[in-house]
DNA sequence: TCTATTGTTCGATTATAATCGAACAAGGAA
DNA sequence: TTCCTTGTTCGATTATAATCGAACAATAGA
């Protein structure tokens, strides 16, 4: 637990990030960050246990989705959103807006 | 079989379509797809049975990511652009893109 | 009609992922 | 040190998806 890994800009591959962004509680995840910037796990509460919640920012940080800082007992999570355009241009942003205009997960779990 | 799903534009799912993209073979498919527009469904042939790979062109085409035409005992499948473009501006050419510099699967099953 | 071609569907198996309680780990504060 | 808070990890369960042979369906051609 002392480190958590977090892939290079050049390890991100196309499939894993899209497998990343294809759950609705991570997409929900990510909305929550693109609106309020860097949050700390706990502020972020989401009717979802937290064991579950750590399992999907595990998924979000090691494609490289997100990066976990570590503060005392707290982590902050934020996108990275340079590295994001750089390895893929448009991608982020393209979610991004759809996440502004719905919550991108609605009626995904049918 | 006589018909064959398509959701409209308004019905696709961001969710849905990330994870349709998701997956390394149908990466594939949608390069052969960009690279030379609507193929039958034989003529990309994949080192796949063809029932997984009917498979995966089911997952795209109810995602919205292709169209499935049938002409005789064939179908031919190509890449909704438009469509996609209305639906998530900048989304597929920002996997095309990606997909034009590697293959977008290399290395995705460890 | 018989046969070959193209592709879907079925059904079973295997693989992968989501879920979540409980135990654990690391700080910070009393 | 003891307790509280925050979050991860473990382990088991459930859910979902990938895989693929075999059977089936639709059409075209001999």
């Amino acid at each position: 637990m002392r480190t958590l890994y977090h892939p290079s800009v050049a390890e991100m591959n196309l499939s894993t990030v899209l497998y990343a962004l294809s759950d609705p509680i991570r997409l929900s995840i990510l909305k929550r960050l693109a609106e309020n910037g860097e949050q700390s796990c706990s502020s972020l509460d989401m009717s979802v246990p937290k064991s579950t919640l750590s399992h999907h920012f595990k998924v979000l940080r090691e494609s490289g989705v997100i990066n976990t800082r570590i503060e005392g007992t707290q982590r902050y999570i934020s996108i990275r959103y340079n590295d994001l355009n750089t390895r893929f241009p448009g991608l982020l942003d393209a979610v991004l807006k759809e996440l502004k205009r719905t919550d991108g997960a609605q009626e995904a779990k049918k």
